[in-house]
DNA sequence: TGCTTGACAGAAG
DNA sequence: CCTTCTGCCAAGC
């Protein structure tokens, strides 16, 4: 693993982020994947808290496969409720209905 | 160099 | 709903 792959890693999962459109959600594990590293969904939570810049993105609507907001970030459901995103009871995003996958990242 | 930690995933109690 | 465990892999100490 060079240091350019991890580089690509990284401009490939704020790419992907950058792409989630207003009211949708992805998971860490579709964008580690996307990004060609299928087990390194933790690298990816760990790219948007570590990565200067990553604020500016909407990295707010990126929750775990179970749609649990990330620890410690209280705002981030208020975050996707201003922008029409459901919760079920159990506190958790309604996947089936928001998940969004990437598409034509390549072109 | 080796152990601990974590914006994860998934299963289990 | 909660906590805990295993597997995963990079970063920190």
């Amino acid at each position: 693993m060079s240091s350019e792959q991890a580089r690509m890693f990284r401009d490939d999962v704020l790419n992907i982020v950058g792409q989630i459109p207003p009211g949708r959600v992805t998971t860490y594990g579709t964008i580690a994947a996307w990004a060609g590293w299928p087990s390194h969904s933790r690298m990816v939570g760990r790219t948007l808290r570590y990565t200067p810049g990553a604020e500016l993105l909407p990295c707010h609507r990126v929750v775990n496969k179970e749609g649990r907001t990330a620890p410690g970030w209280s705002g981030q459901r208020l975050l996707l409720e201003a922008e029409g995103v459901t919760f079920r009871a159990n506190g958790r995003v309604d996947m089936q209905r928001h998940l969004w996958e990437p598409e034509n990242v390549g072109s």
